[in-house]
DNA sequence: AGACGAAATCTACAACGTAGGTTTCTCGGT
DNA sequence: ACCGAGAAACCTACGTTGTAGATTTCGTCT
């Protein structure tokens, strides 16, 4: 119906069809997404899609490499410390896995080389760097700190689109002591929780360092 | 060829189901898995797989599940520490995960609830609480750990089954910093590196329970 | 022998990704 | 005002996928 007549430019580029398939994965899933799904949504023909993009898999980039640029860069402001940059930028990218769960398989699965995502981490190194960090802590410290993301956003999205928890009711007599901690995960993917979690992780970079000996400035904010 | 006559049971049940599957994965990798695939792989018909189990999706489920049974119980002895029983645990997931590099994404995407999953759980947060670790700690380590363990072997596995690293050269003028690091980033996915993300993440655990001024023993080993 | 439930199979359909060829629009040079 | 070139959109077609539904065959018990 929508469809335009044969041979109309319908405008389309890169940057729309990347957009409309974010919009199609963040309605129906990743599963149901596909090339003809998409062209439907576009009021075009599958094909046409293809003079844009190589293929369903360039497709699936062009929907990571979307949403990857929504992540707000965290302050461009140098006078922040490490440990402010790396929780203000853990913080946009929850926020934007939040914004599009249904996606976020995509983020964590495939390698971000994109100049933004690059971008982010050379400013978290070098804030670390500055700070006096041991080079070895600091070369672990975006795989650490990625890889944790990844991990704990993929569990918490995972749990339906819904709202129900994730938790499928542990058996109290099989397994007493997880079932005692129940109640203290009851805030399952909170704000809080992430915080505790992302705390965790930053001690622990910091405690390395300082059990390694850096430089200068080790303690501190 | 290999396909038997009709009618003859072909001795099909869940568990040869799963392990040829699990075969077929590891060979093609999960993009070419399918049902009929499978089911030449058997010797089978596409359909007789439906009457053990219900769906793809239950496949895929199956997969990782007999997966997960290949994890190494890490010592059941109780003579052990948290951090020993943590360590242990992490290290024969990490070795189960190369071994099977292209079943890894179902284990980190899909949640796990199958006995053997929660048994070493349980005995986990167990050692934790006896060793006076707060509860609040406790109960977020399993999500700290694997959230961590999950996100890292995904990045660390998608550098393709090969042997290639998957750092694509960073261009050393607009990313002075990380071009700097590079070197120490050599040894990407080796199990030195592995144990420093490790420790960094158990470091960070026991960091939070002593700033949380936990029981008796938090401390040591 | 005959009946019954379980297991394996056959048939069929809608949806998918995409190669190859054809039509139509847009636009600069004359 | 015309034309030719190149890009953008489209149509057709093929092989493959997941799986619903009906059918056949087997092993087992009476």
């Amino acid at each position: 119906m929508a469809r335009r007549t044969q041979g109309t430019s319908a405008g389309l580029d890169r940057e729309r069809i990347a957009a409309a398939a974010v919009a199609l994965v963040d309605r129906d899933g990743l599963e149901r997404f596909g090339v003809r799904r998409l062209a439907d949504e576009l009021g075009v023909d599958p094909m046409s899609i293809y003079h844009h993009i190589k293929g369903k898999a360039a497709l699936l980039d062009a929907i990571s490499e979307a949403v990857l640029a929504e992540v707000a860069p965290a302050a461009h402001d140098a006078s922040h410390g490490w440990q402010e940059i790396a929780s203000r930028t853990a913080h946009a990218y929850r926020e934007t896995a939040y914004r599009h769960p249904q996606v976020f398989p995509l983020l964590a699965t495939r390698a971000q080389t994109s100049p933004v995502a690059l971008a982010a981490l050379e400013r978290l190194v070098t804030a670390m760097r500055e700070a006096g960090l041991p080079d070895q802590v600091v070369a672990d410290a975006p795989m650490t700190l990625f890889g944790f993301l990844n991990g704990y956003l993929m569990a918490v999205l995972s749990g339906g689109s819904g709202g129900g928890g994730a938790m499928p009711a542990i058996d109290a007599t099989t397994y007493p002591t997880m079932a005692a901690l129940a109640p203290l995960q009851a805030g399952f993917g909170s704000v809080e929780e992430f915080d505790r979690i992302l705390g965790t992780a930053l001690g622990g970079i910091l405690d390395r360092a300082r059990a390694a000996g850096g430089g200068h400035d080790v303690r501190s904010v």
